[in-house]
DNA sequence: TATTTTATTGACTATATGTCGATAAAGCAA
DNA sequence: TTGCTTTATCGACATATAGTCAATAAAATA
């Protein structure tokens, strides 16, 4: 993917050095609503205003962040997803192993407003695609992919947030046990 | 429950209004992120350094407020839960039917800290009695409480906030579907 | 190289925060 | 009630943040 126009260096320079102020104060200090156009201009020893030339405010920025680092993490996950694994439960493990890796940034974005939603976008998907390749069976007593995909966002956010000393292999066979069904 | 000395009937004033303040505020915009103590003061007819003598500052109303709300909720739903009603599904619906009820406040809420974790307890503590209620079988097989209330609070979150258009009959029925052992 | 375009900056205005001394209201003892 | 003490409220001050704009500096272009 390239720009239509190609960005004036500067541009660059001053938005990377914003991005990267950004990383740099919420390592420090995770709490967003700490986070002020102020000390993001210092730490990039840049002026105040020319964060305003390229974020409208500081949602702006954390939404674009949010989606890079996003995008990222569905390049990575992607195709583990896709391929037709004989196991998977340990495409599951795999998949909470990424989550773990991100835990920090993950309990950070949590409480930004799209990339839940981009989470809870991604998790319905892999559902609706695993459930197609399982074939098409089981259209009646099977809970929707909404609610599956939200109880599954649910419980990343618990094991993430206040859950973090139990293992991916643990989560994921509470995962399995719970929405697989049981022999007949 | 009463307070060890009398409040001054002005402070018991300013607070209540305050309070109201926030309530009529958060009716016409949701956002949280909006308020101000200067909006605040400005709605209760008050001074801004009042508020300051009664609240550290915005979260910590917030705090109060949730905290009250919360309670009155609790209170609510306990003797719903205690009472050893032959059928849990409509137990389940009357749970959500308060919900449903309160779901703007809900909304609103979840983005504030403690919230979200007094209902995981809730959730929590429900799941823990209703599975004693009914015997101590299946210690196996079967998925922490934890990751019970977890799921259930993806849920709420997600038919509160995305589904709201699905009854709580609708969600009752997947939630049921999809924790309930299955006939073997 | 000269000219145009665009990024950066310092300065200005408006608004929010937090605190403190002065004032007014409530509590209390005689 | 009266006088004294305590505490709530308020106006005002200092500091911090947000958002904008004209002047300047750097990059693109012809």
């Amino acid at each position: 993917m390239s720009t239509h126009k190609k960005e004036d260096p500067r541009a660059i320079r001053s938005k990377k050095m914003l991005k990267n102020a950004v990383y740099s104060l919420l390592a420090e200090n995770p709490d967003i609503s700490q986070l002020t156009v102020q000390k993001i201009a210092n730490r990039a020893e840049l002026n105040r205003a020319t964060f305003y030339l390229h974020y409208q405010d500081i949602n702006d920025l954390l939404r674009q962040i949010s989606h890079e680092m996003f995008d990222d993490l569905s390049i990575k996950i992607d195709p583990l997803l896709k391929t037709q694994s004989s196991n998977e439960q340990e495409q599951l493990i795999t998949f909470l192993d990424y989550i773990y890796e991100y835990r920090k940034f993950f309990v950070i974005f949590f409480e930004h407003k799209g990339f839940k939603d981009n989470l809870f976008k991604l998790l319905k998907n892999t559902v609706a695609m695993r459930r197609n390749a399982r074939s098409i069976e089981s259209t009646k007593n099977t809970v929707s992919t909404d609610i599956m995909a939200a109880s599954l966002l649910g419980i990343i956010m618990w094991w993430i947030k206040d859950g973090i000393q139990f293992s991916s292999e643990y989560i994921a066979g509470q995962i399995t046990s719970m929405y697989k069904k049981r022999p007949m």
